[in-house]
DNA sequence: CATTTTTTTTAGATTTACCTAAATTTAAAT
DNA sequence: ATTTAAATTTAGGTAAATCTAAAAAAAATG
């Protein structure tokens, strides 16, 4: 079956949420789709005949089977875009977003297997995360972010899951990227904030809300 | 200012059909676009009311200026497009047109700038056609068709105006591409077919219409 | 637990890009 | 120069994806 544009976009935002909560809110998809609830109820009563979705009035809905492999896929192309946007047409990883939003819809099979094999296959986007196969299978890492990692462990960032323009210039700024060696000095109980010290960089502390989007794991 | 998808394919395809005639008709647009001529009525009001078109009730119309210049910019896009399609992720020349009509419309353009510097600014397409700079300047290039050419000229292939999937099979039957050296042998005037000797293949006969379609230039 | 607040849905409009069928204009043909 | 034919436009309508405002349901609160 062939999908809109919007339906696209829909369906990659109810994906979305379900990483946080299991079932999805109409007010939680109008904000994240920057729509208003009517349009979000009016989209997803098409969904429902579609069969992409379980939905219930008034009690929320999440993808069924089918509509998690559709994102899946949709997710696999804005993947591959972000990556080849950041490693082929050099763009500074907190550029892409936007670009490989419209990329993503852009509906040739032959397409995105040509990009794969262009791109060497690769694993993970720009920001970290996994790049779903061709049949919709995902690796997902365990991670922790680093308001969660004990002092004195040497970790590696594996991903960093605000991918605003802001998170990432501040990212630049302490030298963090993908790959990054670093420890944790100390948590600070007040505020949350910690202190990290970056291989080849002076320490320097990070605020609660930064600590929470940088994940890591052991190396 | 900003165009919608249909808005651009309407603005290209007039574009294409002033290459043959000055002044393009309603029902040639409909039939170029395999829509409608009461829509083609609609969306020339459109473009006339954001001054891109010049455009007389019953008398057929013609992009003026601003037109062109938008119309140029997106056949810059379809070109580097295609030029990448092929040079990079390996596609046959004769499946691309359909993939970068999708591309063509994605809005960034600073990804264009970053893509035509990774393609190393190609100044022709895969099919020969030249590709636009940011100026929309575009080099046309003096250039006939095997039907007009002199027997016991050497020339070489600059480019193909048919680009269908039918056509580009048939010359690759032929060993015929972009850059492919050959001489003309023989007219013939009862049909118009044309003897032709491509280097290093034997002698071979091709019909009027695909001779029409074949473009090339002295060596 | 009744009531206020919040969330969600319905009802009805709007915009874009189409369509068909009928009317109008231009071009062609006898 | 009429008449016929073809091309183009208008009129009115549809489907997709929005919206606002009002109604209905669920959740939160005193």
């Amino acid at each position: 079956m062939n999908f809109s544009v919007s339906e696209e976009n829909y369906i990659k935002s109810i994906y979305h949420l379900q990483q946080q909560t299991a079932t999805v809110t109409t007010n939680s998809l109008a904000n994240e789709l920057r729509t208003k609830p009517a349009s979000v109820t009016d989209m997803l009563k098409k969904l429902q005949t579609k069969q992409l979705v379980e939905y219930e009035k008034y009690r929320g809905f999440k993808l069924n089977a089918t509509g998690n492999k559709i994102a899946l896929g949709i997710v696999r192309r804005h993947r591959l875009w972000e990556f080849f946007l950041v490693n082929k047409l050099g763009f500074e990883w907190d550029k892409v977003h936007a670009i490989a939003e419209e990329l993503e819809h852009v509906s040739s099979m032959e397409l995105i297997k040509k990009l794969d094999a262009f791109l060497n296959f690769p694993q993970t986007d720009p920001h970290g995360d996994p790049i779903p196969d061709t049949n919709g299978k995902i690796t997902v890492i365990k991670q922790l972010s680093l308001a969660d990692i004990a002092v004195k462990k040497n970790v590696v960032v594996s991903s960093v899951s605000n991918q605003s323009p802001e998170m990432l210039e501040m990212l630049k700024h302490y030298h963090i990227g993908i790959g990054t060696s670093l420890k944790v000095n100390k948590h600070f109980t007040f505020d949350g904030s910690v202190e990290i010290k970056v291989v080849q960089q002076n320490p320097c502390v990070i605020s609660e809300q930064v600590a929470k989007n940088i994940f890591v794991h052991h190396d």
